[in-house]
DNA sequence: GTGGTTCATATTTTT
DNA sequence: TATGAACCAC
């Protein structure tokens, strides 16, 4: 239906197609500029989407005036998303308002995944058969090893690890082995681009691609075959691309060749929200749009449909500190509202107590706020370690979250072992899937047998399966072992043939067998042979894999049975292994729809394109956010796309928004203590509300404790705000510390035990019972006179230096 | 070839 | 702290 075979769209005149006398119901409520970016249809067009002004709204409207125009049939759109996940609603939105089913729109999809199909078509233009595999990170890296100890490379001090990711930097930036140039030469102690171009040749014979590939090889053909890239230049009259501002290189050169024949592209962003600069996004890409494009015209979306004005004047002050950006003003309708909050905690376990006593009294509602439901609450956090601190507090008080992000089903080692087994069956060349099960179950089969199938395979110019089933014969494995192989590889060809004969009752789709709506649910179940779903089970179970399960007695395999189960269900949806598989290697997310009320917590790169109406942002400290790590790899501009963290994380909410930090973080064991983010400094006063812990120090910030006389004049002028004096004391201990040793960063590692250098007399302060006076020095135990809780003797790590306490 | 030990190592992760 | 990989003893 997709096909190029078809008259082309120039044969029917446009004039014929348009039905613009039709109603457009779809330009019902946008305002002039979501009107603008919506009916603006000839040549570029860059759609500067503040967060939460309708970008959505206004990216699926326009490709209903497309088709509602007759500009473009709805397979003469691409439509570019970065995930699934925004792929599939654009479908379902475009859907709803043509109403009718979004099937038509063959080209709507990631980038990933169109590539997918381009590259299946165009296959041997790359030496690659359209069959290919595509290699997931696991099996990425297992290569790379094998060629790393090939190579005989000390892999401890240069783990491949390390070579993945110069490799993907590469190909993200569309370079192939030859084009690498030579500033990269040091790469990887100098063998950077020797191993990548192995690796591109072991890829080639395996017949397979990872990611990366996916773009460059698509580049690769566009950029040598001009009749194949003209086609598509032809054909693809409208191009849309979601999220403008995290495309890198590769992704950048496939679209200018692919607009460069009716150049009607509109690009969709928000060069504030980009984050993803480590991954090779270009921010560059969209801040040099209308030089790319000429002509180009510019909508900006700046009125803001989701937060409160108090929420967007933090967020706009904050990202207001970055340079080089192309500007918006987001402006609100909305008068009313909670001003932000800010807290600061004694430690990260505080931190976690305080919000989760907040959300249960949010709940509930409070100082005449509305109540919260829990879906509506989320905590977004910088490093997924910060997440621990909640889960176990909101455990313990048996408060229901979510962790959304993390380890995802499909990359469980059980779920990766099994698709393995599958894989073998629907393609008995894939070398790495039969690595991966030959033992596992254990078979008896290690490193010696594994070698001696490795060197008959090779020898003979084979894959692995067909060179195990040749050692065998050869008497080169004997035993145990030798018996399990035989086994293994007779039960393989068993499997493959109730495969074939199940296929031939759902044979597979032509070329579009890809497209996410061709994996129908199965209907047709009436024939003698196992269909697929029963054919996994006997694969499971015939291999031994299940039972391996059944036998181990870690407290998490029943989990993985669980999963295994749910891998089998997943089946159901699709007509055969083999779609199954190409469906599973490029959607790898999981969507876990919980009816329950549960509280969200994820990173805060998670969090893009969400919004909640009440958001958590703890963590705000120097070195964890902004991150030290990306400010030394990436100096400056790491520090602007920090920024740029934050002001997606205060956009996220729509209502209420805390910003919160602890003094002292316990990190890999250790306790660390730090200072308050820099971005906390540039939260506009008037929008922030300050808050104290209750009870802790009662009263004002830091009020409870009596403080220096020195002090208390300058309390008196502050009352609040976070210019409290120790506040103070710290952003100058700060600066101080910055001049002396520039490089360092800060996180002092206070290791309190060690540093028992307390003396007679020293204020100090406790986390349980406040400040009090050193009077006994016991080794690391200290007696304390607490002004409030009396005499006590305390271990000398619970306790500091009230010089040491922000507020 | 397997299983227990030790040691090192530690962001963010759309596909 | 806590996970994974590597190593050594069966």
């Amino acid at each position: 239906m997709s096909s190029f075979d078809d008259p082309p769209a120039q044969a029917i005149p446009l004039s014929m197609r348009a039905m613009a006398a039709r109603p457009q119901p779809y330009l019902d409520g946008l305002n002039a500029a979501q009107r603008a970016a919506v009916e603006t249809l000839d040549g570029p067009v860059l759609m500067l989407a503040g967060a939460g002004t309708g970008k959505t709204r206004a990216l699926t409207a326009r490709i209903a005036h497309l088709q509602h125009t007759g500009r473009a049939r709805p397979n003469e759109i691409l439509s570019v998303t970065f995930t699934n996940k925004a792929a599939r609603e654009m479908k379902d939105r475009v859907a709803q308002m043509l109403g009718r089913s979004a099937e038509g729109m063959p080209w709507l999809g990631t980038f990933h995944a169109i590539c997918v199909k381009l590259l299946r078509r165009h296959a041997e233009l790359v030496g690659l058969k359209s069959n290919f595999t595509i290699l997931d990170t696991d099996d990425q890296l297992r290569l790379l090893k094998q060629l790393v100890q090939a190579a005989g490379i000390d892999d401890k001090r240069w783990p491949a690890r390390h070579l993945a990711g110069v490799i993907d930097s590469w190909k993200n930036r569309a370079l192939t082995p030859g084009r690498v140039p030579a500033a990269d030469a040091g790469a990887y102690n100098d063998k950077g681009v020797a191993l990548y171009t192995q690796y591109q040749t072991r890829l080639r014979e395996l017949n397979a691609v990872d990611f990366g590939d996916l773009l460059l090889h698509v580049v690769t053909i566009f950029q040598t075959h001009e009749d194949v890239l003209a086609q598509y230049q032809r054909w693809f009259r409208y191009i849309l691309v979601d999220e403008y501002q995290d495309t890198n290189v590769a992704q950048y050169l496939w679209l200018r060749l692919l607009a460069g024949g009716h150049k009607n592209i509109c690009c969709v962003g928000d060069d504030d929200q980009s984050i993803y600069g480590w991954r090779g996004a270009e921010v560059g890409n969209i801040l040099r749009f209308e030089k790319d494009f000429p002509g180009a015209h510019v909508v900006r979306l700046e009125q803001n449909y989701r937060s409160t004005p108090h929420i967007l004047a933090a967020a706009s002050a904050v990202i207001a500190g970055n340079e080089g950006r192309l500007g918006k003003t987001l402006w609100t309708d909305a008068t009313e509202g909670e001003k932000l909050r800010l807290i600061g905690h004694w430690d990260g376990e505080e931190e976690a107590r305080w919000i989760g006593e907040e959300i249960e009294s949010m709940q509930r509602g409070t100082r005449g706020m509305r109540g919260f439901d829990l879906d509506e609450i989320s905590i977004l956090v910088r490093a997924s370690h910060q997440m621990r601190a909640f889960e176990d507090r909101f455990l313990t008080i048996g408060l229901p979250y979510r962790v959304i992000g993390g380890p995802r089903f499909y990359e469980r080692l059980e779920i990766r072992d099994a698709m393995a087994y599958f894989r073998i069956i629907t393609s008995p060349e894939d070398d790495l899937a039969f690595e991966r099960i030959v033992n596992t179950p254990r078979r008896g089969l290690g490193d010696k047998a594994q070698q001696t199938i490795q060197t008959t395979a090779r020898a003979n110019g084979v894959p692995l399966l067909e060179g195990a089933r040749i050692a065998i014969e050869e008497g080169h494995i004997k035993g145990r072992g030798g018996g399990a192989l035989r086994q293994l590889i007779g039960d393989i060809a068993r499997w493959r043939k109730m495969a074939l004969d199940a296929m031939q009752y759902a044979p597979l789709g032509d070329d579009d067998v890809i497209d996410e709506e061709s994996a129908v649910p199965r209907t047709d179940a009436e024939h003698s042979t196992v269909n697929h779903l029963e054919l996994a089970q006997i694969i499971l179970d015939e291999s031994g894999y299940t039972a391996m399960w059944q036998n181990d007695k870690s407290p998490d395999a029943p989990g993985r049975l669980e999963n295994l189960k749910e891998l089998v269900k997943a089946l159901e949806g699709f007509e055969n292994l083999q779609g199954f598989l190409e469906h599973v290697s490029l959607v790898m997310d999981n969507d876990q729809g919980n009816a329950e009320q549960q509280v969200s917590i994820m990173t805060l790169h998670a969090a893009k394109g969400l919004e909640f109406p009440a958001v958590f942002l703890p963590g705000w400290e120097d070195g964890l956010f902004p991150s030290q790590r990306t400010m030394d790899e990436s100096g400056d501009s790491g520090l602007e796309e920090e920024r740029r963290l934050a002001y997606v994380g205060i956009t996220r909410a729509e209502a209420l928004c805390t910003i919160s930090f602890a003094a002292n973080r316990r990190i890999f064991g250790q306790w660390q203590s730090a200072l308050p983010s820099r971005f906390i400094d540039e939260l506009p006063e008037g929008h922030v509300d300050v808050l104290t812990p209750p009870g802790l120090y009662g009263g004002g910030y830091g009020a409870a404790a009596p403080v220096p006389e020195s002090d208390l004049a300058d309390r008196a002028a502050q009352a609040d705000g976070y210019n409290s004096p120790g506040w103070r004391r710290l952003q100058a201990r700060s600066q101080q510390r910055g001049l002396s040793q520039p490089s360092q960063g800060r996180n002092t590692v206070i290791d309190m035990k060690a540093e028992s250098s307390f003396t007679i007399g020293q204020r100090v302060f406790h986390q349980k019972f406040g400040y009090g006076a050193v009077t006994v020095i016991e080794g690391d135990k200290l007696e304390i006179a607490f002004e409030k809780a009396g005499p006590k003797k305390v271990v000398a790590r619970f306790v500091c230096s009230s010089d040491d306490i922000p507020f």
